[in-house]
DNA sequence: TATATAGCCGAGCGTTCTGGTCGGGTATTT
DNA sequence: AAATACCCGACCAGAACGCTCGGCTATATA
């Protein structure tokens, strides 16, 4: 079992995806800004993301990319799984051949606890995490400061327009 | 957070213990053959364990490793934790301060997460495990084949009389 | 007292993964 | 035509895992 910050960026990213949808498709630039994730490594990300039909894509300027399914319909597992990451905590994948071709002394322990974890994180949506109070204010904080760092396109207009 | 072979060979190598504790100190080469563990992995392990109090060591023949506590007061995530895998899903270790010094969009999550895991190990102590069915016949079943591999020092001896 | 046992300890090593960079594509909009 | 932004493969440093090896020290037994 692993769970290391490529599962966390992949989360974050799809939340920060769920929290802007109505803006259309979004850019893994604005993603990048806003989360304080590098650019190429989103796009390792979101190839895996779209490859197990989380995400969708745009193309040319103005694209970027959309979640596939509305977000109550995304659970945490499934991102983490997407990005290889195993939430598995049995060495033999749940065959019970650890130990030469027998199950190991501690096998059930780790499947009980793959159990409790798979559990948890299948119970989880974006939906879920949009709705918490917590995480609408961190992303409230979070537009406000890439809009100040010019993020905004109406903003930059406006600025343009003033100095002219 | 990450849960590897290291920390499962802790916990199986300590159950191990717990289950022939009545036998007096027990060496790390009966646990290797037992539990196909390499010997000396094992030993880097215990060293952890020991510094950890959760076992206390006879040097010398006849030597090994004890619980340092009964099974029944040590529990799993002791051990885990013990071999220096943290359990703990967050970046920031729950300080907060994983996105630039700010809470991340994802932070309650994995602290939710992290509670999860640790209240589970937390809650399974060594004698818990001796105690499941499963447990003792996978133990019945190794202890068997040890002693046919000629790791019974009573059986060594009978065998060594009958060819004289 | 000599020897064997078994805990102790540090150095080193191959492999895998992470998290990231770089350079170059290609599709699409303006 | 140019700019945007997805796409893709190669490459890299660093860290951790799982393990080996060699040598040490304490202790029990012959």
């Amino acid at each position: 079992m692993r769970l290391t910050t490529k599962g966390r960026y992949a989360v974050t990213a799809m939340l920060d995806l769920a929290l802007h949808a109505e803006r259309g498709p979004i850019s893994l630039a604005d993603i990048s800004k806003r989360q304080e994730i590098s650019l190429s490594y989103l796009e390792q990300l979101f190839s895996r993301l779209r490859q197990s039909g989380l995400v969708s894509s745009v193309r040319g300027p103005g694209g970027g990319y959309r979640l596939a399914r509305p977000g109550a319909e995304i659970c945490v597992a499934e991102i983490i799984d997407a990005v290889n990451e195993s939430v598995d905590a049995t060495s033999c994948g749940g065959n019970s051949d650890c130990s030469a071709g027998e199950q190991c002394l501690t096998h059930y322990l780790w499947t009980d606890l793959s159990h409790q974890i798979h559990g948890f994180l299948n119970g989880i949506s974006l939906a879920d995490m949009v709705a918490r109070a917590e995480v609408q204010e961190v992303a409230r904080r979070q537009d406000g400061r890439s809009a100040a760092l010019g993020d905004n396109i109406e903003q930059k207009v406006a600025i343009i327009g003033g100095l002219q």
